[in-house]
RNA sequence: GCGCCGGUAGCUCAGCGGAUAGAGCGGCUGCCUUCUAAGCAGCGGGUCGCAGGUUCGAGUCCUGCCCGGCGCACCA
């Protein structure tokens, strides 16, 4: 790529010059080769002589124009200038869009993405309890984690998406009870859904559910061993129905991870004890505790509770561990900022047990869901919630997921289900994916014409000269450094911003340069650009877990004006 | 009280320490006999919460303060 060549070439003149700086040219930094925001600044510029100035003790264009004196011709670089504090722009020659062009065609679906690294990184997300079906809250979990993953696939790792079911523990046991409450009742035996248990009709479905497989053979039986079949037959059929879920939110999950095989296996055990040989875990008040202050926390964490049950940080570290075992190299877990506090004690923990992998928590703002500017209210116990299912039914899952991932996970987010279901700038994704429809239905139309798409070597890029033309194609070239970016940083928002910039850089082209017209090559030039920016929407959009349709029908019957999302308030 | 996140255009938000801070929406003006107007072009709109500091350079980093959200269990 560009890049690389220009940060050789700059890192050669800086040291050619070094010595006449007087600095060791063994000891200098690679230099920074960026895109200027300004046009006039050139298509690339390096800030070194910016950053070596102090060292050199010289005003920084002074290091400029001794750096740019020694620059060695190359072809693609037409000019060079020494320019406000002491940048050093580049003009170069169109011969490096045309290349670029070029690569993307001949990469197609594989531009943007970088060899495999030989690096293993594990994402955890989701992870919500398997007692009912996945509500909307989870919906920007599972968002930003499959895109993650997919980001980080990508850029290169060996990746794998886990999902961690909390199927022990108090909350859990309720579940059970309620499900047994309801099980007992279809056969008319007198039972009540704990106080504190769950309401919602699902439990009441899923009782009737395995009421018809196993009929009344469980309800004469010993209470114990029904308590713990109706566990296992309700926790098979949440997490079957979890697994429905995400299918239809385009979210892959490799390994599912029950935390009860934690507490059965000794892992958890294990865990606790291999803190105190280490001297991080300690007795007191009849508990064990974990000395997590040590490592940065506010307070010493319990294990193991005074009744003996081990915590649902307990199970954390055992977890921790095991992942450990199996060898990844970085692990990623994606949260709620309401599980923010869980931080510093997971990191401890992780630090304390030995772990070498590194340890990322993606904490995201919780979503407010609304209806037409008021909440919609959802609270799991009482049975009334949406669920992600019927946000699914109603806004579909593309609008859901590129909405749900057009902002910073910092930033808090408002999905306002009606908005998101009109068709209209409110709503991006209509707007990038139409751009990829446009394609679509170019290339349809040239291939009636009996246009073939060229081979790469072979399309008459030369032809391409408006303004509008070579800006895509400069727009295109920045994909590869939006996905190590958004890798980088663990942030798919950047992806969706992106590709709306393509969609919107496409759209210019679209509507300023005729693509199918009489003049042959120039139509078979329009039509390769035409077909990178497609494949750089669809890859974008694929990472981001949204599809990019073949065409989109114009809303029924509208006269302008009256195209849905136009006028409506 | 402590911790995390935020405070940027009327609204919702982008912005990897770089040069003159951007987008969408909303408002106003234009553009469909021609490849999808779910589109394009243009106009207007800013003390980047406040005060210090670091730096050649700060919306971006540091400190303090103000405002908002979330969290501070032998719950999960």
């Amino acid at each position: 790529m560009i890049q690389d060549t220009l940060v050789r070439l700059v890192a050669d003149a800086v040291a050619a010059a070094a010595p006449d700086l007087g600095l060791d040219a063994s000891d200098l930094p690679p230099p920074e080769i960026s895109r200027p925001r300004q046009k006039e600044h050139g298509d690339w510029s390096t800030n070194v002589a910016l950053v070596l100035a102090s060292r050199a003790g010289k005003p920084p264009r002074a290091v400029a124009e001794a750096v740019a004196a020694r620059l060695a011709g190359a072809d693609v670089i037409r000019d060079v200038e020494v320019a406000g504090p002491g940048f050093i722009n580049f003009f170069l020659d169109r011969s490096w869009l045309d290349d670029a062009l070029r690569e993307i065609l001949s990469e197609g679906d594989r531009y943007g993405r970088v060899p495999p690294l030989g690096q293993r990184v594990q994402v955890e997300f989701v992870s919500a309890n398997p007692t009912g079906p996945l509500h909307v809250g989870t919906a920007r979990n599972a968002a930003i984690g499959d895109s993650l993953a997919n980001l980080l696939e990508a850029a290169g790792f060996d990746v794998e998406r886990e999902y961690y079911f909390n199927d022990a523990g108090r909350q859990f046991d309720l579940f059970g009870e309620s499900v047994e409450a309801r099980y007992l009742q279809r056969f008319g035996v007198p039972a009540e859904v704990p106080q504190d248990g769950y309401q919602g009709d699902y439990v009441a479905d899923i009782a009737t559910d395995i009421a018809a497989e196993v009929g009344d053979s469980l309800v004469q039986g010993d209470p114990a061993e029904r308590r713990a079949r109706m566990i296992r037959e309700a926790v098979e059929r949440t997490v079957a129905g979890i697994h429905r879920t995400l299918e239809r939110f385009n979210v892959r999950i490799d390994t599912w991870f029950s935390e009860v095989t934690l507490h059965q296996t000794g892992a958890i055990d294990d865990a606790v004890r291999r803190l105190r040989d280490a001297g991080f875990a300690y007795d007191s008040e009849g508990a064990i505790f974990f000395a997590s202050t040590r490592f940065g926390d506010d307070k010493d964490r319990v294990l193991i509770r005074s009744n003996g049950a081990p915590t649902y940080f307990a199970a954390d570290c055992a977890y921790v561990l095991d992942k450990a075992g199996r060898g990844f190299d970085r692990l990623v877990y994606v949260w709620g900022a309401d599980h923010h506090g869980s931080v510093k004690r997971l990191e401890a923990a992780a630090q304390a047990l030995g772990v070498r992998a590194t340890v990322e928590v993606v904490l995201y703002q919780l979503v407010s869901f609304l209806r037409a500017g008021q909440p919609a209210k959802m609270s799991r116990r009482a049975g009334d919630f949406i669920s992600l299912d019927e946000l699914l039914d109603e806004v579909g899952s593309d609008a859901a997921r590129y909405t749900l991932l057009t902002r910073s996970s910092d930033s808090p987010l408002d999905f306002d289900i009606e908005l998101v279901t009109r068709q209209s700038m409110d709503n991006p994704v209509y707007y990038v994916q139409y751009a990829h429809a446009r394609v679509a239905s170019l290339l349809r139309m040239a291939l009636q014409e009996g246009i073939v798409p060229l081979s790469p070597d072979d399309v008459p890029i030369g032809r391409l000269v408006e303004d509008g033309e070579l800006e895509l194609v400069r727009k295109l070239t920045e994909f590869p450094e939006v996905v190590a970016l958004a890798g980088e940083i663990l942030a798919p928002h950047r992806l969706t911003r992106y590709a709306e910039e393509v969609a919107a850089a496409f759209h210019r082209f679209y509507s300023e340069c005729r693509v199918i017209t009489e003049d042959r090559a120039l139509t078979e030039a329009r039509l390769a650009l035409a077909t990178a920016a497609k494949t750089v929407v669809a890859t974008a959009l694929s990472m981001l877990g949204v599809s990019a349709p073949e065409s989109m029908e114009r809303v029924d019957g509208a006269q302008e004006g009256d195209r849905v999302g136009r006028d409506v308030v």
